[in-house]
DNA sequence: ACCTCCCTGGCC
DNA sequence: GGCCAGGGAGGT
């Protein structure tokens, strides 16, 4: 599923595509997917015509700038994807949104869930949308394990909703939490407080090198292949994975066995043995 | 700081 | 035929 892997990896697969080109035509197929935005037809109005900038990332944002500033803003949500094409090509089940380049490429956003958007923003609404929401990208910023412990001092909330909250770092989801925690050796239900200085070293320390793994892997796709590259082509981090979506299957570390419990409201796959 | 909702394919 | 997956916003 797209968290920050999966995005930076759709981020590298587009630029090519994009970079340069002109917005000529954009089709919503769904209303429902241009969201955050004043009224839906400004998605449309305010992005045609436009040449795209170098493209960047913040948290699972996907941005797009655009000559004239604005931002083409895109977050895939649970089961988005992106997709490249030719105008040619056969259209997938759950195209939502189709936008047409001046080189004759298009690319579609794909979300059969549509939990994700597309929304285009001024600079100030960008603002709004983003640095008033979320915080540091857990990959490009991440904070030092100083800020760390000043951001989780006192917290009672388990540590793994904490990863989970975008206002702390932005950019985990559920799979690479579960990584983070499990590189970490901490156990998830860990009030985020009463992790002590090593702790946090390590913790902080795990964070690069899984999301680099999960993106030199082109990200998780997992059974149901909701998440792809923008070739159609899957990421195969799943095989690398050592916590999350292994119930019962033996630690990867420690040879203890993996197990599933719920944190707020949400699957924890982690190792008794081995996580403290 | 917690709960509910959105949405649909896939699974039991 | 019902439930589950879950990111993020909204409400209490």
């Amino acid at each position: 599923m797209p968290e920050l892997p999966e995005v930076e990896a759709t981020r590298r697969h587009l630029g090519p595509v994009l970079e340069g080109a002109t917005i000529i035509e954009v089709i919503v197929r769904r209303l429902r997917m241009v969201r955050r935005q004043e009224r839906p037809g400004d998605f449309g109005d305010r992005v045609t015509g436009r040449r795209i900038r170098p493209l960047g990332r913040r948290g699972k944002y996907l941005l797009a700038p655009l000559e004239g500033d604005i931002t083409w803003v895109t977050h895939l949500g649970m089961s988005g994807r992106m997709s490249v094409n030719t105008r040619e090509d056969p259209e997938l089940p759950h195209t939502n949104v189709v936008v047409r380049l001046d080189s004759g490429a298009e690319v579609r956003m794909v979300d059969p869930r549509t939990f994700g958007f597309v929304a285009a923003y001024t600079p100030e609404e960008l603002v709004v949308a983003l640095n008033d929401r979320i915080g540091p990208d857990a990959y490009e910023s991440l904070p030092s394990s100083r800020r760390l412990a000043d951001l989780l001092a006192g917290r009672v909330a388990p540590i793994k909703a904490l990863l989970l909250d975008q206002r702390v770092v932005s950019g985990l989801g559920n799979i690479y939490a579960d990584e983070i925690l499990h590189r970490a050796g901490i156990r998830p239900d860990r009030p985020a407080g009463s992790l002590d200085a090593t702790e946090l070293k390590a913790l902080r320390a795990a964070i690069r090198p899984v999301l680099a793994a999960g993106l030199s892997h082109g990200g998780t796709s997992l059974d149901d292949l909701a998440y792809l590259l923008p070739d159609g082509r899957a990421g195969d981090y799943v095989t690398r994975l050592r916590a999350y979506g292994r119930e019962g299957e033996a630690c990867r570390r420690c040879g203890g066995t993996i197990v599933r419990t719920v944190i707020r409201a949400r699957s924890s796959f982690w190792c008794p043995r081995c996580q403290a």
